[in-house]
DNA sequence: GCGCCACCATGACTGAAGTCACATTCCCGT
DNA sequence: ACGGGAATGTGACTTCAGTCATGGTGGCGC
């Protein structure tokens, strides 16, 4: 696999415009660090150090309550930036980043980092365009939250999957205890959910396979909002 | 009052980097507009037309359901700028914008503005920054609708007003309605969660007046969460 | 003063979500 | 194959938010 440090910051998109000097330079301030799956790259509250690339596996960004209870705000898979946020507001981490595959990840040092921003006008531009990207999926999730029901949320999630994979039927990768913290509620909710779900004939679940029995009636049930 | 457009520009933090000159070239381009409370800018999903700056008054950014709740994601009060997100990433406004002021609102025009930024890194940096500030904003209420009651909503939004205020007693200058669709919610549990508070003796309400009685104990209403 | 209208209070009811407790099933390594 | 920890299914119960309906109150124009 690609273990240079330069390979993978080539590897974004959003370095695309830089030449190799310039990549060489950001390679060559930044740091290297390996995870194994459920480890914490950096904590909620914690001082900025820099910005984080995912160069191998992916993370979550995840909000903790102090009863334990989770909200994935985002799942970043290789390869990608993580934690501009506070590289460019100089604020503290504004939630916590866990790997949830063994990662490989790259910090580049924040004040490098915006240096190359000024000389390179081009890639602030892309970071205010993925900024956009994760403001649009904010508006989304707090939008869903606050209007609808965990049972829309589930049946947008599964046909969002069911979409993915092209057809009606897919494996899912999570528990139902990590689905439930990307939806925002709680491991029995999902179950009870699902099983509801199977009961009007809407889906089947065996294991972790799901089918969709009804697509319309599935999109129905998603559609309630907006 | 300041009518002439540059002088409307002049006044935005972001623009402080500008030259004379710059702001002369952006204010050429830029269309003057006049609301009245409750005029709409802009609706959710049109297509963006450009940076619009509020130049006098206020405007909240809201999300509406069909069945008309409301969920207001920020308000912005002159001077500032609204609808960055669309213009970066090219997309549609993720969200409808209405003034609840007389306002009077400068619209520059994109591509205009984009050449700005790549003139002036400084400037894309400061978007850069005023976009972190939505993002952290955006989390803290995605957080909050998620995992707190309303209850603890509206406590720690009569405790951000007294804040405001020097002192724990202030005038409501919304209507319940309003708060409600800060909040996320509907105005008949606004008025029970006040009528209660005000029954366990935290408060004092007399008619949009109110006094906070019990400032330790509802800042212990508030706090349950992180 | 009268009446209209927006705003506010409150009760009754419904349903969703969260919590606790426990049973069951699955998966994995030795 | 077995044993144990993790993951899941379910029931009982509580609390909170939302909806509907209804009545009160204050402000404002004429």
């Amino acid at each position: 696999m690609g273990r240079s440090k330069i390979e993978a910051l080539r590897a974004l998109d959003l370095f695309a415009m830089l030449d190799g000097g310039q990549l060489e330079q950001l390679a060559r301030g930044a740091v290297a660090k390996e995870y194994e799956t459920g480890d914490v790259l950096f904590l909620e509250g914690q001082p900025c150090q820099g910005l984080w690339i995912i160069a191998e596996g992916a993370a979550q960004i995840v909000k903790t309550t102090p009863q334990g209870r989770q909200l994935v705000l985002a799942t970043q898979a290789a390869p990608s930036a993580v934690a501009e946020v506070p590289v460019f507001d100089g604020g503290p981490y504004p939630a916590s980043v866990i790997a949830v595959q063994p990662t490989w990840a790259l910090l580049l040092l924040k004040q490098e980092f915006l240096g190359m921003c000024r000389a390179q006008p081009e890639l602030a531009l892309h970071f205010l365009q993925a900024f956009g990207k994760r403001l649009r999926h904010l508006v989304g999730l707090a939008e869903r939250v606050t209007f609808g029901t965990i049972r829309q949320r589930l049946a947008l999630d599964l046909l969002e999957r069911a979409n993915l994979a092209g057809v009606d039927s897919f494996q899912m990768e999570e528990t139902q205890e990590q689905l439930a913290a990307r939806l925002g509620t709680v491991r029995e909710v999902i179950s009870r959910n699902l099983g509801r779900f199977q009961a009007e004939g809407l889906l089947r679940v065996e294991r972790r396979a799901v089918v969709i029995a009804d697509r319309a009636g599935l999109e129905s049930e998603a559609a309630t909002e907006l």
